[in-house]
DNA sequence: ACCTGCGGGACACCCCGTTGAT
DNA sequence: ATCAACGGGGTGTCCCGCAGGT
């Protein structure tokens, strides 16, 4: 059991995934007690790298919020299939199991530490939109979207993608058994006639 | 100082706001005792209408969700007109700052309390959902809009509808600059094009 | 074991009773827990008379302060008299265990709580040197003492009688063995020579 | 970044130092943490020159003790004269900010760490008195004083000096706003009274 | 000899759900 | 129904003294 930088930065890694696990089960209120055993380490080590409990909480939610973001692969030569694939990742991230239960720490929290939900917003969020819009921008300026509000387009198929279903799975709820990628086909078909070319 | 029936439903009457009112701005980690001073009773008076927290929090829930449902006024005649109505009442509803809280409060507590985020789902929700549905499965059988799964149509509106702006609130953040109002219009045509009747 | 508020406020002196024994026995760093032991009640009770550690303290020191003072008995007719009596009171008060261990409890705490500090002087020096003070400056009326300052006799008076040997005590280190009552008579005719009227 | 002894011995001073200033400021609840930092080192190099807090907190009381002592210039010719410089060294000395802070830190573990105080005792206060009561000894002898117990006469003038002033700076209360020098004047010329020959 | 990190323990403050008395 | 109190527990923060490795 060295005790050199390198162990020393390990040990970190360790804390923080520990929180991102205890927040996730037991939301903010997961005591550095818990945090502590779950890493293996004592209470104080937390406090040596962490000054308080809410900056340990910060830097589980900006990893969170990093891994949170889609990137796009693909352009737009098949749009149908980019989008499919997106919407696929887009939903793993939003709709599964870990990512729900941070967003729901973080947001619980939203009233008193503004600076994290913001901070999933700018880190998480907004860099899929910008994404997503962009693409969308280009397919419509190939003809192959109509002439819009990229951005508000983004917005739409994001909306569509978790909307109802986010809430429903915030509340722990399952979702109606449909198979994923069907749910995702009628969706991004949908939208593909909202945004359809006209005629 | 009556010590008869009435002043007891008043006395519960006025611990259930309070603990509304408590929840709301400190989640459900609202000590029982900020709430017995917010009502202006003793602690003991809480205990004596429900046996523990989780009971009056659920309480609180229940009220909520029920004013959170969204009642369609207006029939299919003037479709977009009903629609931008709709729109209006329910982003109101689940944008608005005290829906907001109590949903992250309830969310937050999700896997600890199950029973009150389906319940949420039961009695808010889905009855909104529903009778959403239920209008535009008329519309269709009227040729107003595509033959498709009314369900499905309404879970896109309200998606649309809330979707990204939802997730923005939650975290606190403000929303776009743009007027309600221009926003909905903009929604409810996108809906409209997506499920425009063929041709 | 009554429960009204005769009992309430019996608790509270128990309370102050049991933090004055605690911080005289083991300065401020006695333990919340401790006192509570002390006093028979629960920790929880102690928050609810004083809101935090400080304010019990700053209670304890208060009765504290009142305690220390000496109250003047006997004229100036048999001015010597009346100033052994008063050395026997006032060293008896200023080099107690009692009284030394709080205000050794007392000063420690003087940067980090000066409110509680000039309260002892305010409440327990100040009011004996001033009644002392009257006394001699009548005696200088009399002509029994030297015209000089009263106030400034009243200190020298006091320094004599406390003065090294409060600073010995305050270490903890026993006085030099002789009887009080001839040091008193010594630092009292000390006094009196100091003071006495010209020729 | 020399390793040999006298970087070590120079590493002591710098911790003993720091701990007096660690002490004075905070009294003896200072952390290690706190004086490792004032002193530039680590904490672990605090416990490899003293085995534990209180043996450093013992070294430094220590040097505070030796600091204190006054050694009295001047002989008995002009006895008035020398009795003023005394005065006003020791009122310096006894009154100054740093020593009341480490009598302060020094008084309050009286009963905890009784070796302490006692050194302060024998080796800052006693040869003070000793050195005093010698020269007044010395002043009786030849006649400028009356006979009397040197060692009370020295105790009187030390306790008429301090004294009061004392307690109010413990306490951490300004003095009356009275001119040193001509504070001492008063003091010593009130000496000179009670201890003058007779006639 | 220095330093970073750890373990175990403490402390102030808080809360929940209950009980006895008015 | 109100009020004070209780007991048991828990939280965040801090500290002391020790043992890794450089």
């Amino acid at each position: 059991m060295p005790h050199d930088d390198e162990s020393c930065a390990q040990n970190r890694r360790r804390v923080i995934e520990a929180a991102r696990r205890a927040f996730m089960e037991e939301g903010y209120r997961a005591s550095m007690e818990s945090i502590a055993t779950r890493a293996g380490v004592a209470k104080q080590t937390l406090y040596n790298h962490f000054s308080c409990k809410q900056e340990l909480f910060g830097e589980a939610a900006r990893l969170f919020s990093e891994a949170i973001t889609v990137a796009l692969e693909g352009g737009t030569e098949n749009l149908r299939e980019t989008l499919l694939r997106f919407g696929a990742t887009f939903r793993q991230r939003a709709l599964g199991d870990e990512g729900l239960a941070m967003f729901r720490a973080l947001t619980a929290e939203a009233s008193r530490l503004p600076d994290l939900t913001s901070g999933f917003l700018c880190k998480g969020h907004d860099p899929t939109e910008e994404c997503l819009s962009t693409l969308l921008g280009n397919a419509m300026a190939e003809g192959k979207l109509r002439q819009d509000d990229p951005v508000f387009a983004a917005e739409m198929l994001m909306s569509m993608l978790a909307g109802v279903d986010h809430v429903r799975r915030l509340c722990a709820a399952p979702l109606r058994d449909e198979p994923e990628e069907t749910r995702i086909q009628r969706i991004v078909d949908c939208f593909l006639r909202a945004f359809a070319p006209p005629r």
